[in-house]
DNA sequence: ACACTAATTGCAAATCATTTGCAATTAGTG
DNA sequence: CACTAATTGCAAATGATTTGCAATTAGTGT
């Protein structure tokens, strides 16, 4: 959406590192706002084959994206990387079973690395976490 | 180790499943408990070589204990999947330059985990779960 | 608006990790 | 010790990701 707000911080935080806003950026940047959920690069290069990306673009715009912190790699145990939008940022359930993802917040998380900061010897702040819980659903459990 | 009172835990598991404790299986094991760290299939596969186990063969016992739930993804955003026992399990801070890794236990995630739960309509217990904090080291940050 | 230049792109080919088919071998059972 | 299904190693296939390079383009200054 050329209208979500959010659309300009990220296009700003490129343009600050130096990126050029080309067409095929905007185009994966876009699919990530229409998408809020975990992408792999199939699924982006998907969207944007239609409009003269190449799937090397894809993969080497995620590459530019995860350096510049506009998207993050979450991880799902599928058989391929997912990221998603670091401002977009939450956690997630995943069934082992059928791969069924339920989000959840964990505000509690930024107090626990507080904590675990304040005792490390090597790093004295985070950029971002990860934390992901591993289930069987009560669909597969029954099946 | 031979001694390692885990290393029991882990064949019982596989034999309860069905699985044949066979000579490839058992190396791959023993890499597992003399390297307490996330390992990926290649680092497996360097310490395995020299006793005539091919490749394929460290992919497909990965393969197994996962599904056994012995080891299990590790996600540290390196270019290949890792993993570790299961019964090892703590958590992360990954330096996101020089790869750095610390660990740390959180065994708040546990209480975290029983709340998302109690609140979800499609999951009702946890597997396991993978919290990694994800940073720039004090070194990298200086250079 | 126009020209310049380095960054970016698309294509084709290469590489890397992982998987598959199949015949030979082996662990666990009786 | 023999049996049988599971497991293995090899070779080849697959699939995802990367690289080289010439053509194109965004952002800059004019």
């Amino acid at each position: 959406m050329k209208n979500d707000p959010k659309r300009k911080i990220y296009t700003e935080i490129l343009k600050t590192k130096g990126y050029k806003l080309t067409a095929p950026r905007l185009l994966v940047l876009d699919v990530f706002l229409q998408n809020r959920k975990p992408l792999n690069a199939d699924f982006v290069y998907e969207k944007v084959r239609t409009k003269k990306t190449d799937r090397v673009t894809v993969y080497r715009t995620l590459k530019i994206f995860e350096s510049a912190r506009v998207i993050h790699q979450v991880n799902l145990k599928k058989d391929s990387v997912f990221f998603e939008l670091t401002k977009d940022h939450h956690h997630h359930i995943v069934c082992l079973e059928c791969g069924l993802i339920e989000d959840f917040d964990a505000c509690t998380i930024d107090q626990l690395a507080k904590n675990v900061i304040s005792k490390s010897p090597y790093f004295s702040s985070i950029d971002h976490h990860s934390l992901e819980l591993f289930a069987i659903c009560k669909k597969c459990n029954k099946g």
